[in-house]
Order: structure tokens, then C-alpha cells, then sequence
DNA sequence: TCAGGTCCAACGTTCACCGTG
DNA sequence: GCACGGTGAACGTTGGACCTG
């Protein structure tokens, strides 16, 4: 890892309620204020239809291209956790919440009225 | 981090201007120019922070996730010779020659100004 | 600009081989 | 000879940099 070190210390942010504007690290790229919806990293935008950091784009991009089928660490059982510090502990347990948060080969973005929480 | 697979099957041009080149072995993988920072031999790229070669790498991970704590062969009061022949004759001795060599568990380079020779 | 793609340094895993007891 | 743990070369995976439509 490299750019992570300066999470732009936000400062005064007034509230643009409905703007589509981003916060930035310094480094650009990486967006401060919406994480990955996988792994609660900070993500680089939306990635596969979803907000998602470059690992978790990158590991469902591999996954879905070789046609991966993976076996849950835990006994085959799942239930791992899956955040930045975990995401690689369990490849099945990362699949399936990259599917679950939405994340498809079209890169097609779910209507908020059919996402669940 | 990242990583791929050395095998880059050479052939397509591709000069990708990364400033500055390494020479590398017949069989890729390892460089001529850049001897590990530990013991001298040849490196393959730097690991844990510094140049070094697959042994020294993989001595120091071991080490660190084990937590090993190693007792110098000379009657404990340090000073062997860490080279590529000798680096398997004193743990406690390599260690230490790894961890004044920089090598770190984040990976992270020391910046220049910092470096003792 | 955004979100696809490629590239590859640096990481992790594996396991034949070796030295020791 | 056998069992065991450490070694390090080979190979697969990760994710940040850069490229492209
Ligand atoms: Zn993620
Ligand atoms: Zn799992
Ligand atoms: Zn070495
Ligand atoms: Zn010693």
C-alpha cells in the first residue's frame, strides 16, 4: 500500500446536500468519503456497478474472468469476515459479498428501491 | 503490494518507460546489479523494504510470524559473518542484520536521509 | 471525468531438498 | 535409516500505477 497515508483531514466541508461531488485524498484517485461496500475500504469509485475499493474490483474482475469456484475456509460453512484487514483471509466468503453488495460483470448499477441493508 | 506472476513471457516490446531498469538473469526473476542488502547475494527485488534475495525474505518472514527469538551461535555475544555462505550459521546474527537492514514487517522503505552504511 | 483494461513489484503459498538429532 | 523442522526457488495472488475509449 502506498497512498493511504493522508486521509485529507476534511477541514471545513460545507454540506452540499444533493451535489455529486467527491472528497479526495491528496494523492487523487481514492475517495474519502464513500467506502467499499465490501470491505469498508476506502474505495475509487464505483467499480462492476458498485463503490468499491481497487482490491476487491480487482479480485472479483479475476474471479469472474477464470470462472473461480471457492471453498469458504471455515469448513465450508461461511460467515467469514470480510474487511480490509480480513479480505483476503476467505476468497469465498469475498466473492460472495462482492456479488451480494451488488457487484456484476455489466458493471450495471442496482436502483436504490431494490438494494437491501 | 501487488503482484504478479514473474513469468512474463518476455517477447512482446513493450518498454513501459519505468526510469530506472534492472538487469536481470537469463531466467528473469533475479538481479545482477542489486545484491541483497543482508547477505550479498544476488537479490530478486525488494522484500519487507529493502533489496534482498528469496532466502533473506523468507528467513525474515518466518521470523516475524513465528516470533522467534534466536540465541547467537557465539556464545550469544553476536558478530558472525552473515554472507551467502555463512547466513545459515547464526539465526540470531542474520536477524539482526535483517532488522538494521531496514526490513520491516509493512514493507515500508526508509527514506535515504535515514540510512546508516 | 469515469470506469473499464493491462502491467508488474511485492506479497503469499507450496514443497523438494537439506542438515540435524 | 527415519523423522522433523528450516531453507529457498517456483509459482500463484494482490492491488496500485498507468493506459484507453
Ligand atoms: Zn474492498
Ligand atoms: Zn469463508
Ligand atoms: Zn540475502
Ligand atoms: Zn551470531
Amino acid at each position: 500500500m502506498v497512498g493511504s497515508t493522508g486521509l485529507s483531514s476534511s477541514s471545513s466541508s460545507h454540506h452540499h446536500h444533493h451535489s455529486h461531488h467527491h472528497s479526495y485524498t491528496p494523492s487523487s484517485r481514492i475517495l474519502t468519503d464513500v467506502p467499499c461496500k465490501v470491505c469498508h475500504d476506502n474505495s475509487s469509485g464505483k467499480h462492476y456497478g458498485i463503490f468499491a475499493c481497487d482490491g476487491c474490483a480487482g479480485f472479483f474482475k479475476r474471479s469472474i474472468r477464470r470462472n473461480r469456484q471457492y471453498v469458504c475456509k471455515n469448513k465450508g460453512q461461511g460467515g467469514c469476515q470480510v474487511d480490509k484487514t480480513h479480505r483476503n483471509q476467505c476468497r469465498a466468503c469475498r466473492l460472495k459479498k462482492c456479488v451480494e453488495a451488488g457487484m456484476n460483470r455489466d458493471g450495471k448499477s442496482i436502483p436504490p428501491f431494490f438494494q437491501s441493508h
